[in-house]
RNA sequence: GGCGGGUUGCCCGAGCGGCCAAUGGGAGGGGACUGUAAAUCCCCCGGCUCUGCCUUCGAAGGUUCAAAUCCUUCACCCGCCA
């Protein structure tokens, strides 16, 4: 079962780094762990680059073992210096207590929270709060060697880089300490993390062999990239999040199914709960006949059914399939337009705004109005580039406007800037 | 502490009194090709009530008919010497 686990995540391309792979191995056979994996805080919500991580989670749950998802509601309050060249900004307090209860709220979909290995949310602010300076200072700080803290990677970039706070600095000591907490509390003994963790893992281990002289593991999973060379989990609009306030899931779908093709074999082996048999399946379809996207649609299909849900998930699907159909728009049922519509960036325009009742503003202010563009100048260019269309069909003349005729169920016009990016008004 | 260099549009980086909304590259956007892919080629890329107007070249003042470009002060960065 476990030694499994392990060649599955190798298969995956998942695995980075270990330490004592063998003991590793003989531990997890030897009966379910507990392990842990931390989320920062940093943003109100988590995004799909964290999904890697905590899917890695979700499958050592699955092979049995005991995952302790930590929300760091006192590392968030510190700031990481891992793969930054800059100083972090400070978050209050009541921001970071804010996204501590969204994260925790989101982690709690991907885990199971019943049976015999259970999952269980831990806050790391539960065992820093009630600690003193001193007390720190005295029972964990003197097991730290400044030499060793300068010389992790983390630090020794921020000191040619410019700079680093004593705050930022102390961030491994706190993250070590948050490994011995649970060693002690829940008989953790082996922490997961991105592949930029391993210097904070470390420091945990050693941490625990100080005090308790025993020893644990650290096990680290290699980032994602992409085979161009661009930051995984980016759009122009800014990063793919789980919230759906915050990525809708229809984007959410669309950016699935937009995968380069040279990265969805990699794509789908991270984050498909498919059996190895049936993901080379797919790689073969994908290989033969890479047009049909099928991988594609497997991929933004397990991945929008796994965060958002199997109805959203078909809503969206349904929704893609309208709007990017070759048919003609307006043959579609009524709920099918109206629900496909509904997923898009809108704008409303009121009946008494329309000139004789019937013209609408020009289709530049309309788009300008959806924010899908970030000003009426970008909306113009597009006009006059020839990427301007209305309910698919493409419309030219920068003064354009469309009038009630145009209406889709006498109520929505569909606009699409360029090939993929569409947009609703709805007559209200 | 002394001397010198820097701060330009999303990023990198030219410009060094008028011809500058500001060369070039990257990112981004549109088009052609195709498959809501990549590569390639062409085009665009501060804003607006758009033959013109407004706001931008670290910040604030000043010189000039005219400043990103000159002067003064301030802030931050980076070298070299002590």
């Amino acid at each position: 079962m476990t030694r499994q686990l392990i060649e599955d995540l190798e298969w995956r391309g998942l695995l980075a780094q270990t330490t004592d792979r063998d003991a590793l191995l003989k531990d997890l056979e030897s009966g379910p762990i507990s392990f842990y994996l931390g989320f920062d805080p940093t943003a109100p919500s988590l995004h799909v680059g964290n999904l890697v991580v905590l899917l890695v989670m979700r499958r050592f749950q699955l092979a049995g073992h005991k995952p302790l998802p930590l929300v760091g509601g006192a590392t968030g309050l510190v700031g990481d210096p891992s793969g930054r060249n800059e100083e972090r900004t400070l978050n209050s307090d009541e921001i970071v207590a804010e996204w501590v209860g969204r994260i925790r709220g989101q982690l709690e979909r991907f885990l199971s929270f019943e049976g015999s290995n259970a999952a269980q949310l831990v806050n790391n602010l539960d065992w820093t709060k009630g600690v003193s300076a001193i007390e720190f200072l005295r029972d964990i700080g003197k097991h730290f060697s400044v030499n060793q803290m300068l010389a992790k990677d983390s630090v020794s970039s921020r000191l040619e880089a410019g700079g680093i706070s004593y705050t930022e600095f102390s961030y491994q000591v706190l993250q070590g300490f948050d490994f011995l907490e649970l060693f002690r509390r829940n008989s953790c003994t082996l922490q997961i993390g991105g592949s930029d963790q391993w210097g904070n893992i470390i420091a945990g281990l050693d941490l625990i062999r100080k005090v308790e002289g025993k020893s644990a593991h650290a096990l680290t999973i290699q980032l994602m990239t992409k085979s161009d060379g661009s930051k995984f989990g980016k759009t122009a609009s800014g990063s793919v999040w789980l919230d759906p306030e915050m990525t809708s899931p229809y984007a959410f779908f669309q950016f699935w199914i937009g995968t380069e093709d040279a990265d969805v074999e990699k794509y789908l082996k991270v984050f498909s709960f498919k059996s190895r048999a049936e993901l080379e399946k797919l790689f073969v379809e994908l290989r033969e006949n890479p047009g049909a996207r099928v991988a594609h649609r497997e991929l933004a299909r397990e991945l929008t059914t796994l965060v958002h849900g199997a109805d959203q998930c078909e809503k969206v699907e349904a929704a893609s399939r309208a709007l990017f159909g070759h048919g003609d728009i307006r043959e579609l049922d009524g709920e099918t337009l109206a629900s496909a519509l509904s997923q898009l960036p809108k704008t409303q325009v009121e009946k008494s705004a329309l000139i004789n009742g019937d013209i609408f503003p020009t289709w530049v202010d309309l788009l300008a109005a959806t924010g899908v563009v970030d000003s009426k100048s970008a909306a113009r260019r597009i006009v006059k580039e020839g990427g301007a269309y209305l309910n698919n069909v493409k419309i030219s003349g920068e003064d354009f406007a469309p009038t009630r005729s145009d209406l889709i169920n006498s109520r929505f016009l569909l606009l699409r800037k360029g090939k993929r990016e569409l947009a609703s008004v709805e007559l209200v």
